[in-house]
DNA sequence: GAACAGTTTTGCATATAACGCAAAGGTTAA
DNA sequence: TTAACCTTTGCGTTATATGCAAAACTGTTC
C-alpha cells in the first residue's frame, strides 16, 4: 500500500503516467496497475482518468494530502532507524558534471556543512560519465535520466538553455532569423557521449533539426561560454549559465522565437542520480532535500 | 511494508509468531518470513527470537513507535475517504489506574456503549506507566501531566486527598492531632514511579513535609485502601475512595485542619493523556468529552 | 541430564501477484 | 478528420507469497 501510495504521488506530481513510469523505471502499464489496485483497496476513485490529462476526484485531493504525509512519516521512520536521533554524520560521495557543480552545488556546500559539522563530503567536478556502482559515487548530479534500472533518480530543476552569441560575434557575421541559419555559424559543441552534430529548436507550430558545426567542442559548457563571450561563435547553454551575461549584454540571446532543446524531444531535466540500494546512505536523501529545497526557493537560474 | 508493520505489530503485542499467526489467519512460517523480509528491508534486527521468548531490540522499540504511528495515520486516511459525518465507529484503547478506573470510568463505559454502539472500548486497569506510542494506548487517565511532548492532556478533575484511618486503628495507636505525629504510625504508602517517603500537609499558614514510613505499599490505592479498613495503618487517599467509608463511619479522616498534598506543592490533577496525532481517532475526543460532561455535572466525588 | 511441550525455522511445492511487451482503444489539438 | 500522445487490456513470463511438513530450538520439569 506504502508502495502504491507513493507511486500515486508521482503521477500526481507529473501529471502523467507515462511520465512517472519513466521517472519510477516502470512500464505505464504497470502505473496502470498500480493505481487500479490502489483505487481498489480504498474503495474510491482517486483520479479521473483521459489519455490527455489527469485530475484529482475529491477523494483524490483527500488522499494527497494524507499520503505525502504518510510516506513522509515512513521516511522520517526508516531514516531514524539508522540515525537513532543522532546527529547525521558520515561521507557522501559527489559526482556533478563541472559548470552546474561549480556555479550551483558548490556555493551549496558550506551552509550544508555547517548545518552537518560531521558529515565528510568528496565532490568530484567533471564531465564524464561516471558508474556509480564502479566508482562508489552516492550522488551523481546529471542531465537526463539514466537507462541503468540499478539507479534511481529525483529531479532537481528543469534545463532550460539558449542559443546566444556575444555582440562582437554577430556583429561581424550573417544574421541568424531562423535556425537553418545556424549552419553558416561557428557554433561551440557540447558533446555530451557522442557527437553533438545537430540542434534542436522547437517554436508554436514545428520542431526542426539544424545540422551545426564549430571548431570548438567540449563535454562541459565553461570552454564553450569563455569562447563565445570573446566572439569565437553561437552557443547553446543553459540559462542558468548565461543568465548574468545576457543581462550585462555579454551575450545576446538569438532565434528568441525558438526555443532550443538538448535533444530531440526535451531540453532535459536535471537530475540527482544515486544507487538502487536496499540500505541507503542517509547522507544521500538529506543532501537531496536539501538541494531540492535551495533549487525550489531559489529557482536556479531555471527560467 | 504496511502490511509487513501491522504483522510486526501485532507480534509484539501477543509477545509470539503462533499467537499472531492465529489472530491474522496465517501460518506460523509465513509470520517468520513477514518479519525476515521486514528486517531486511529495514537494515536492522527488530526482535531477539527464541522459540520460548521474543525480545524487543532498542530499534525494535523505535520502529514500534514509529509503526505505531504509522498504521494509525494510515487507519485515519483510509476511514476520512470512506464515511464522513455518520454515526461514530471503530475502537477505542483505554488504560487508566486501577482505582480510579474501577470507581469512575468502569462505571460511565455502559452510558457511552448505549449512546455509540459501533464503537469497540478495550480498557486495561493497571498502575504501571504505560507508553502510548509503544503499546498503541489511545487514551490513559492519569495523575499529572506527563513530561512527554509528543502527549497532549486534557484536565478531568481535582484530586484532592484525605489523611485517615480506621477507628480500630485509632483506638490502638497514639493520637494524631499534629503532622510529624505522622513518623510515629504505619503508614500505608502509595508507589509511583519512585519511593514516596513523604508526606506534604498544608494550612493556612504553612506547609510541612514529614518523613513517613509503612510496612505495605503500593502503586495502586485499592490495596492501601483495604488494609486501612482492616486497621493496619493510616493512608493518604483521593476523596473519590474514601468518601462513602467515611460516611459510614469505617474510615476517620485525621488532621482535619491540614490539607494533605499529592507532592510538594499540589494534590495533583487527574488527566485524560493521548498522542499528539495530527490524525486522531474521533472516538478520543468523544470519549473524553463524555467524561468531562459526566465529572463536572456528576462532581465524582470530588470534594 | 533427559524428556517433553511448545515455538520458530527451513525446504519445498503450489498458488498468486507483479511486470513488461505489444496491441487496442481513447482523447484532444490542429 | 487525422495524428500524436496517452491509458488500458490481453497475455506470457517471472517473481513473490504462502502453507504443509519436518527439522531445529528453547526452557521447564522431573
Amino acid at each position: 500500500m506504502l508502495k502504491l501510495t507513493r507511486v500515486f504521488i508521482k503521477v500526481v506530481e507529473l501529471g502523467s503516467f507515462s511520465k512517472a513510469a519513466k521517472v519510477l523505471n516502470m512500464a505505464p502499464s504497470s502505473i496502470t496497475r498500480c493505481i487500479d489496485k490502489l483505487e481498489s483497496e480504498l474503495g474510491v476513485t482517486l483520479l479521473k482518468r483521459s489519455t490527455r490529462q489527469l485530475l484529482l476526484t475529491d477523494k483524490g485531493h483527500v488522499f494527497l494530502k494524507g499520503s505525502n504525509k504518510l510516506v513522509a512519516d515512513s521516511d522520517y521512520l526508516l531514516m531514524s532507524l539508522s540515525n537513532q536521533n543522532t546527529e547525521p554524520e558520515g561521507s557522501l560521495r559527489i559526482s556533478t558534471f563541472e559548470s552546474f557543480g561549480r556555479l550551483n552545488i558548490c556555493p551549496l556546500i558550506p551552509e550544508f556543512l555547517d548545518r552537518y559539522p560531521k558529515i565528510n563530503i568528496e565532490i568530484e567536478l567533471d564531465n564524464k560519465m561516471v558508474d556509480l556502482w564502479v566508482e562508489n559515487i552516492d550522488l551523481a548530479i546529471r542531465i537526463g535520466i539514466p537507462e541503468d534500472s540499478s539507479l534511481k533518480s529525483r529531479k532537481l530543476l528543469s534545463n532550460y538553455t539558449c542559443i546566444c552569441a556575444s555582440p562582437g560575434y554577430l556583429s561581424k557575421h550573417d544574421n541568424i532569423e531562423q535556425p537553418q541559419d545556424l549552419s553558416m555559424h561557428n557554433c561551440l559543441l557540447l558533446n555530451q557521449q557522442r557527437q553533438r552534430i545537430y540542434w534542436y529548436l522547437k517554436n508554436s507550430h514545428q520542431n526542426v533539426k539544424v545540422a551545426v558545426s564549430g571548431n570548438l567542442k567540449s563535454k562541459g559548457g565553461t570552454p564553450l561560454l569563455e569562447a563565445a563571450l570573446q566572439g569565437l561563435g553561437v552557443v547553446q547553454l543553459a540559462n542558468w549559465m548565461v543568465t548574468d551575461f545576457v543581462k550585462h549584454g555579454d551575450l545576446v540571446v538569438c532565434l528568441k522565437d525558438w526555443e532550443p532543446l538538448l535533444n530531440e524531444s526535451s531540453n532535459g531535466n536535471i537530475y540527482a542520480i544515486y544507487k538502487d540500494n536496499p540500505y541507503p546512505n542517509p547522507n544521500i536523501r538529506l543532501f537531496i532535500d536539501y538541494l531540492i529545497d535551495k533549487t525550489h526557493n531559489k529557482k536556479i537560474n531555471e527560467d
